[in-house]
DNA sequence: AAGAGGTTTCCGTAATATGGAAAAACAAAC
DNA sequence: GTTTGTTTTTCCATATTACGGAAACCTCTT
């Protein structure tokens, strides 16, 4: 819940809105209007005027059973029609079946999100086992080949804001980077190499091989090839390394 | 643009930020403060606040070229974060994958918005020749088989007030349902076969075959095989009809 | 430099969003 | 069935803020 704030001409009841459909979405409960009020400062009768709102339009659903709320179509309707996503799922969309069909293996395409990257398409693997994750999945962007990736690219302002001294690391495994400065050092390497590797770090029993797409001269998303690290060994990765830095370079040269 | 009204208990800013969101929804093209002023018939000041709200939070993006604004990332992040939508993909995924696999062609998952499917979610085909088409997609309900499947299962009442008689309907191709009478009538049979076909009515060259599924009372969604009609004949359709039927049934029960 | 068109800022005030209190609704316990 | 506790919904006076018109600013074209 990050508000805002320091320039006028802005709506503080649309704030309003916008914090609790953000708060809804981290959600995974149907949550209750005195909740809501609690969690968020709001006055109860300011809680149910805006859920009121929201909820006549379909952005909110109420469960009639249990009268408590949870985010409704609509939101997904409009999430649907934004471009900028809309985009880099129809420019790369090809390339993630081809580097799919090469592989054998799941290509993934990502962005980053605050700490966490949010997985926009996949092709799977025709393979009986696979990884499979779906589109809209978020997970901590440094567990991952795909985050380590972005987050390489990012500025250091931008990495200092979002990754403070004073707050762990999430760890996924016993193989994730547990720590700040084994970040930053990794990152630093991830930069010069072009791409990163997921080593288990995920999930185990998944691997990973990721490269950054470009574009107005910041890393805009990233793609990746993941295997069950069984069959997509650190050998078969550094095979594909070329291939995925090939790719990834004739996506860019496109934004 | 359909503003509730009614109901007090209401907030009107709000309301103003959703007509904002959903204009710029449905615009292809990047848009300025004057032209939404213009078609929202709000004061241009309005428009700003409201868009600089937005912006500030990430929902809407401001091209710094042309000054002009599109959506932006965060709502994508919120749709993703919507229960019901991940619900029903996760759960008619395994069902999704057996399809395709069974038919070798493309399966799909879509849902009902108004007079448009969206579609949620889809399992390609490996065949060089397939049918693609991405989530968040929207067409005209009534020329896909999985729209018409859907629009079978709604009340009467809500038919009529979706398709109002003095509006023509959309035809994508010269198969597609061109009258009101037609289509009730072919709902009319659809409803009880309990399948629909879609006999190159979407796109020349394509043939679809879809099946709803159930879930408190209603026909919440549909899933579909597709594929070329060159391959994917009146005659795969029917053999595969089956199959779907069962496999709807199995998913249905899990709402 | 001037003009046109669009975005951004400013400001007084009318409109509306607010929150507290009460009413209504619901579920659980006795 | 009654009582109690909790939550949602409604009401209302008023403080707050969202509004729109006007001006300033910015960019592009001639």
């Amino acid at each position: 819940m990050e508000k805002q704030t320091g320039k006028k001409e802005r709506i503080k009841s649309i704030d309003k809105a916008l914090d609790l459909l953000e708060f809804l979405s981290v959600n995974e409960q149907e949550t209750g209007i005195t909740e809501i009020s609690k969690k968020l400062h709001m006055g109860l009768s300011t809680v149910h005027r805006i859920i009121t709102t929201l909820k006549s339009r379909g952005y909110v659903i109420q469960n009639q059973q249990t009268t408590k709320y949870r985010l409704g179509i609509k939101l997904f309707a409009l999430g649907c029609a934004v471009q900028s996503t809309k985009r880099l799922v129809e420019i790369t969309k090809p390339y993630l079946r081809q580097l799919s069909q090469v592989t054998n293996e799941t290509a993934n395409l990502a962005i980053l999100e605050g700490k966490e990257v949010i997985y926009l398409d996949t092709i799977e693997s025709p393979e009986i086992l696979r990884t499979e994750i779906m589109a809209g999945t978020r997970t901590p962007a440094h567990c991952t080949a795909l985050g380590k990736v972005l987050l390489a690219f990012i500025s250091d302002g931008e990495f200092e804001s979002l990754y403070k001294n004073d707050e762990p690391l999430t760890s996924l495994t016993s193989n994730s980077i547990a720590s700040l400065e084994e970040l930053k050092k990794h990152l630093k390497k991830v930069k010069e190499q072009g791409y990163a590797l997921d080593r288990e770090e995920y999930k185990i029993g998944i691997n990973c091989i990721g490269v950054p797409i470009f574009g107005r001269n910041e890393a805009i998303a990233a793609i990746s090839i993941t295997g069950p690290a069984s069959r997509f060994t650190l050998d078969k990765m550094e095979k594909v390394k070329d291939e995925l830095i090939t790719i990834s370079k004739k996506i860019s040269n496109q934004f």
